[in-house]
DNA sequence: TGTACATCAGTGAACGCGCGTTCACTGATGTAC
DNA sequence: TGTACATCAGTGAACGCGCGTTCACTGATGTAC
């Protein structure tokens, strides 16, 4: 009831959301220079002006957009997890980082456009100048993703104070390995390819970030 | 002499480079946005039609402006390598990868427009289709890292064979470490700060290279 | 329950802008005799 | 060395386009009595 929709209709029935869902479709299909006022309210079927109702600017229906693009991101990768089998324990808490990382490359495979600006434009504002109030329910990305390694945390798999940079390191090869397998080297190649990659990759970080602690570990018993 | 330049003038003195050079610089200051035809030839003090002697298209004029930008990173990494001290041997193959990495970290930070979209749009061209014989005199940015790791294959280092696995997984690391540092969570930090955290990443992303084969070495020797 | 009125979501015409691209041209350079 | 001509780099006016944004408006909804 009071989910996030702020009331019923208007004469339209919220158009906000509309216009929302309407950008967010153009630059799904056509990339971020084709989220113009007029292409949204064109394909909402409403007057430009009519944007003006909602919207102070072109730039803060690009916001909402990359908001929105935010949650749709961290609806994949949390779908992902949610396909995680292993039932407990560091076996789970792995499986579940790695998911972080296979849903936010496979979200980018599948759109690539949202991911090039979307992205791009977004996730800098994500952190510091606006989550704002609009209507941020779940977690970010990138909130996502230190619940994963804090998880990892938990189980004793990793420093407490590691997880600040395991997060960059895992967040930079995985958004890396994204834009190389849309427009770089890699982008040639077919899906199965990417995705037998990607989980390589994915698989690798890990490695990599629990490595330096099991290492550690594993020297701390055997001296 | 024979340098780059086609011949001299003819009633400009070679046009075609200074809208590439114009190009450039409305990216770098502006952002690729800002990379039109009219802008070019404005900057260039020319007609605006006086492009079309050069270029049929504002894409070829883009494409142009892409490779005038690959040129430009690999310039800076090459830059980077010849401060290696190190004179020879796995130090000196290792630091030679390093600079690779910061390098091309110290150029997106230094030039975050054309590294947005100017890398965006051009890495991908710069394999498959067109290298095109456009004055691509040197070598790659992409080059320039399989080249690190061929030397630290040849010292010994590195498998030969997990040579491109490795290019993938360093790429990836640094590429996306810089997208996170321009627009993520990162760009907040003085430059310092950013410049501290790549050295850490970059060393962390070579020891991982470097690691699995290491680890692979001393187990051999211990059993 | 019914009427009068305020609110405000959406309309439609109009604006100025910078863009890419066309076209017929001008005028400097390079070449043939 | 000098003249005639072809070439072709750069000009300038003009086009059509889609954009963001303004303005005065219309007409449906919600509220007060």
């Amino acid at each position: 009831m009071d989910e996030a929709s702020p009331a019923r209709p208007y004469h339209h029935g919220n158009l906000r959301s509309a216009l929302v869902e309407a950008g967010y479709a153009l630059a799904v299909e056509q990339g971020p220079e084709a989220l113009t006022l007029r292409g949204a309210t064109r394909r909402a079927g409403v007057s430009p002006t009519a944007a003006y109702r909602h919207f102070t600017d072109l730039d803060q229906l690009r916001t909402a957009v990359g908001i929105r693009a935010l949650q749709a991101l961290a609806a994949t990768i949390e779908q992902h997890q949610s396909a995680v089998t292993a039932l407990a324990g560091l076996p789970r808490r792995r499986a579940l980082l790695e998911a972080v990382g296979t849903g936010y490359i496979a979200f980018a495979l599948d759109h690539p456009h949202v991911f090039r600006v979307g992205l791009f434009g977004l996730l800098g504002m994500q952190h510091a100048e606006l989550p704002e109030g609009a209507g941020q329910t779940g977690r970010t990305p990138f909130q996502l993703l230190t619940d994963a390694l804090t998880g990892l945390a938990d189980v004793g798999a990793l420093e407490r104070d590691a997880v600040s940079s395991a997060a960059i390191h895992c967040w930079s090869s995985v958004h890396g390995f994204a834009s190389l397998a849309i427009l770089g080297p890699l982008s040639g190649q077919p899906r199965e390819v990417q995705d037998a990659l990607a989980q390589r990759l994915v698989r690798d970080v890990v490695d990599g970030v629990l490595g330096a602690h099991a290492v550690r570990n594993r020297l701390g018993a055997w001296h």
